[in-house]
DNA sequence: GGTTGACCTTCCAGTGACTGTAAGGTTTAT
DNA sequence: ATAAACCTTACAGTCACTGGAAGGTCAACC
């Protein structure tokens, strides 16, 4: 399989399966006669893992540790299971941030005539000093 | 004001005021005779401005836009308001993706034991074609 | 056999919004 | 006089790619 069937296949973009390889993410790819990188259905699974792994908001170092726990058949379930709840304690810590700065925003355009005159409430919160 | 006084003012960094000198986001600041910046009540203004648009989530681009809207007396509230309610929407959206991030790592984390043995959910599934 | 188009390769630069570091000049206080 | 706490510029690094250039390979069609 070549390249871009190992992307379609995986969800990731052939750029960056190569950039994954030139990082060390994963093992460089078996080549052809013609230099072409080969992938067998082992890697296909390594690269949608990976792709998985960053979808849920994992990022490079982490989907790392997760692929050596999927690699390593000696691995302890509550490893992978500690990086889960950690991440999603950082979603939830992100979410209440974003959820925040709606809320902000929401309050300034309340406020805020969205008229054709210069006076806006959101220019002179975003100026105020707090 | 030198402009570690400007930062602690404005609530940027030292660093990050003349990150936005050099891209062109602020007018460059005046030099004392030892070559110096020099700050302003009018200059600590836009500086805490772009600070509290960063921190609502616009980028630079968009801080620069709300900016001028400031800067500008012939401004139109409209062109404000729209800006804030279309950022809003897509923290929306960012929210919405994370929750979603989120819920998957909860489900995942719910169906693995996260014991000493190598069986994991967590793994399956981020291995499993979807 | 030639040519087109779709692949593949490497390498380098750019993105956004800073942050870190180095090497040096200035000011302030002791 | 000297140390510390400022200030300056310039360049590299971060993260996770993405774009583009320059060139090699392959499959199909005329």
């Amino acid at each position: 399989m070549n390249i871009s069937a190992a992307a379609s296949r995986s969800g990731l973009s052939a750029k960056t399966i190569r950039y994954y390889e030139d990082i060390g993410l994963i093992a460089p790819a078996h080549r052809g006669q013609n230099g072409y990188r080969q992938y067998d259905e082992g890697s296909i699974n390594e690269l949608r893992f990976l792709a998985h792994a960053r979808d849920v908001g994992f990022d490079l170092h982490e989907s790392k540790q997760l692929l050596e726990l999927l690699r390593n058949p000696q691995r302890q379930s509550r490893h992978a299971r500690s990086l889960v709840l950690e991440k999603s304690q950082q979603l939830e810590e992100r979410i209440q941030q974003l959820l925040a700065m709606r809320e902000q925003l929401m309050a300034m355009a309340d406020r805020c005539q969205g008229d054709e005159g210069p006076d806006c409430a959101i220019l002179q919160d975003l100026v105020a000093d707090r």
